[in-house]
DNA sequence: AACAATTGTTGTCGTCAACAACAATATTTC
DNA sequence: GAAATATTGTTGTTGACGACAACAATTGTT
């Protein structure tokens, strides 16, 4: 109809730029041939979802070592600045459902970094707490951590960061 | 076992605001007690998951009516974008595996609304097209899409959007 | 012609969100 | 105080999603 413009991609794949003809040295270079993204671009949500991959990925890389994921840190976080909550109040305020926190505790108190005690004043809930030894563990945890962090702030410049964090404040 | 009354999570740092003292009016609120984060203050990864969520869940909702999530949307308009591509290069493109945009595919075709054509400079690739229907649909979408956007903007200022989409332009 | 690589497809596995259902316990209401 | 209602933790199901592996058809390479 109107805008050919970017080559399909699919006849001549490359023309100019003779990357394939010579020696069997170029491998597999079709397709990266400039895409056009048209109104994506222009769409915060986009951007955000590629952005929120890459900085887990990052996270997760960064944390391999010691085996902890973006949501369990996230729990042992609330876990140990308040200690004996609910795992009512720390789905709510995680924004993760009870249901799935009960395998993630599963796994941490495996782990010996969390335990659950029987909460005296409520005997439906446990009472949620950091382990000596979980304690011990998170001081690692948000060394590498922030690490990681680091690794956003060279990624997307030190003042953007924090830019970013300021906008998105409401949401934490 | 009386006196508790309603504080299941035991030392939490609660305090003033006597919420819940008055008349037995008050339902379900026991946690939202103001939960310290600690340490996730401070992350990007936490924020920027907290968002993506909130973005995509407005999203889906204020694309309802034509029941088109984010990725089916991406979907169509880097095909609207580029004529011709093969499945493998929108899979590229997007970030998405060529597995996956299968089923995306399948669905979408279902609708009438792209149509897979056999290449004929490769025969093992498919050519992607936008059907008639297919691109006044995308039309639609994109002014949904853009309505989105301005929710986007309401909720963290729109100067605040347009930063965001240049610090995360390297992304996209 | 023989070999290797790519494309679309199918299938499996593990993660995750959204629900539904349930037993044990707490709270509310009569 | 007993009955009705609600909440907590748990188990299970469903569907979306990413990461892989395997495969047939086809293309490229040597």
């Amino acid at each position: 109809m109107s805008s050919r413009a970017t080559q399909p991609a699919l006849k001549t794949p490359v023309s100019a730029n003779g990357k394939r003809g010579g020696n069997g040295k170029a491998r597999h270079r079709e397709q990266d041939i400039e895409v056009g993204l048209d109104g994506l671009v222009g769409h915060a949500g986009y951007a955000v979802r590629r952005f929120q991959i890459w900085i887990f990925q990052d996270f997760i890389r960064t944390l391999a070592a010691v085996d902890i994921k973006p949501t369990q840190y996230s729990v042992l976080t609330v876990i140990g600045a308040n200690p004996g909550l609910s795992q009512m109040a720390v789905a709510k305020r995680l924004g993760i459902e009870r249901a799935r926190l009960v395998h993630l505790l599963d796994s941490l108190e495996d782990r010996k970094l969390v335990r659950r005690v029987q909460s005296r004043t409520d005997r439906r809930s446990h009472a949620l707490h950091l382990t000596a030894r979980g304690q011990a563990s998170l001081r690692q945890f948000k060394l590498l951590a922030a690490e990681h962090e680091r690794h956003v702030a060279e990624k997307i410049g030190a003042e953007n960061r924090e830019h970013l964090l300021r906008i998105l404040a409401a949401f934490t």
